[in-house]
DNA sequence: CATGAATGAGTCTTCATTCAT
DNA sequence: CATGAATGAAGACTCATTCAT
């Protein structure tokens, strides 16, 4: 009966994820409003009712996918860092990890960018919270690195953890923009090195 | 007749910026999808058959109302740059010439974001050509002040111009996102020298 | 340019009647639920959208109808009794004025009368009010004939002139509705005496 | 082995009239549109699927249980009024019954009037049949003690039985309606006496 | 027979666009 | 050119019915 029952659920939760595969495939490739929820239901290879019966509104597949993409990024990039030696090194290790998951995940970084930009579901305020909180946890890991290598002397302690976190993560989305606008312009993998340079010791020139 | 004309002239000009005006207000503020034509006519106060006269769609109004605003805001910020003394007073008068344009027009820097990642238009290549040129001849201008500072011995000579600029570009837009996203949280304005500093010397401790 | 307005109004209010009664042909012959909106636009020969200009929902189209109709049919019966000599010609003239009435609008009678025992807009418990108290309205003229005529001594006094409206209500509704259940079994023009005899001396056999 | 089968006979008129008691419940507080066949399963405690191994549709399951009720207060009234003594004797019953199954199945009542006022299911005119005929044969009855009465001269004669049938109905279907519309306005109990009086007085002064 | 997930046809509603005045 | 009513294609969502387990 247990048994039977956990089957079941492992079965309903597989066909979840499914269809969040299908839903990221199709709105990450033409965005939320010229996506229409036969569009998911054909790449899910399921009915539109079907899809119902998972999501109670197109609305809501849509934030969900996010949710699930978004929280499975975040514990793929934490077990990342948690193996890191020092600050520097996860420094480094964040920013090949960023490098890694934009390339596996181009086109749902981009929608997730536009997402924290905009006001697409005014309304759901909760969403937008929810979303937030996963990004502003996240951020608190960084800001604990740099204080921790601010400690060790590795950091500047005239300048805040958080807004290094500020420069580390707008120093990175600016090379990832740049490669996402015109991913043959460059190849983003190759600006490791300038990236962790620029970020550590910036454009002036050393005296 | 050649100034009745030029007067007929003068007059749908007039009219053609009000209503990319009342565009810009409803647009950034619900976004592409949200407003109706109806909502940028009633803010203009014509009717929607007199927005169709000078626009063909609502997507070309849309495009034309984002090439407007950013053209305004690029000659703004030319004319302010023009007047830089040298390469860090450039620099400086970059970053708050940006400060004060998102202070300005935070909604439509907002939008431009979005769009600047979305493929909203996917058809339209012709157009995320020609806002792309717009920035991309707006950036090489920045290069050419890294350029011209480099070769002063003001800046590095080991990273090139074009990934310092992407450096500017994100750092500044890092913490402009984050204000953005939140604009109770700080004051932007507030974080000019952080920027600049930042930019500059990097998180690194100076050894 | 009162004229011209004028003129305006008065055309979006003869649309507004087409649409109502192209409403009610179909409303009435199908109900409510089988018929669909565009039922209701190809009776009008005005487009889907072109209703919704009109009336922002099926449902407020419908009870707009109802609301139409009935007031039209208040004003028809209340015109005709304004003229009643006497409180039996009043009773007279109600007994005959809802035969023609019935004839008119077989239809829409039973449609009415299905509504009054429904609640398929439980939600919408002002618009039941509203149309209850044109009927509450209409009874207390039926009853003020009652007391009038019992003043006069053609009525009982031991029975409330409230109870006797229940009761020519009833009674005239009760071989309406046999009537309209098999309109070929028996005219209804024809009850008339039958109906006005029992209801002024009963079924008892006068001892 | 008949015995088995008898049992499973037994057993499935068993699982049929929980399911029609369920279908009661649901469509009459919803009505028929407004009800899903899963809320009948719900409220039946039974599956979707099994619904439909007792019933082929929803409207079939719907009719059924109009037929079933009204099958049972048609048994009820009957075994009432085979105790009459004499045709006054059976009037009172009659009236009294009707109260005290207005009271007892409020909801069914208003439910039944709908119907049998609707075309709901043109389509489905033998249903329509089967209904009336219970209720015609039903009027029957009480034509027959109307027609004894007469002989035995309690009733007038200028009036046929059938006439007086619909004005017993009406009469009493009028003062139950205005009950059900609003049952907070009176007590339909109390008005036993007056129904009555006026069904074999009527409303005239007797001279 | 019992189950309940899957199906997809059917509806209401919106809104960009047109065009007669 | 200005107007705004008319249009109808398109899309989100529901729910009666089926069927594999």
């Amino acid at each position: 009966m247990s048994d039977s029952q956990s089957r079941k659920e492992r079965e309903r939760q597989r066909r979840t994820e499914e269809i969040l595969e299908a839903a990221e495939k199709v709105f990450t490739e033409k965005g939320f409003h010229r996506t229409t929820v036969e569009d998911v239901a054909v790449q899910a290879e399921y009915s539109v009712g079907t899809l119902y019966n998972f999501f109670p509104s197109k609305e809501l597949l849509y934030q969900s996918m996010i949710e699930h993409r978004f929280q499975r990024l975040s514990d793929q990039m934490n077990a990342l860092l948690a193996e890191a030696a020092d600050p520097m090194d996860f420094l480094r290790r964040y920013i090949q990890g960023k490098i890694d998951l934009c390339y596996q995940h181009e086109l749902f970084v981009k929608l997730y960018t536009q997402e924290r930009m905009g006001d697409r579901f005014a309304d759901s305020q909760l969403w937008k919270d929810k979303i937030e909180d996963l990004y502003v946890q996240f951020r608190r890991l960084l800001a604990d690195n740099f204080r921790r290598g601010a400690a060790e002397g590795r950091f500047r302690r005239d300048i805040t953890p958080e807004d290094m976190v500020s420069a580390l993560e707008g120093l990175t989305d600016g090379f990832m923009y740049d490669w996402l606008a015109d991913p043959n312009a460059f190849e983003y993998a190759d600006k490791f090195e300038v990236m962790f340079e620029l970020l550590v010791h910036g454009v002036g020139k050393p005296s």
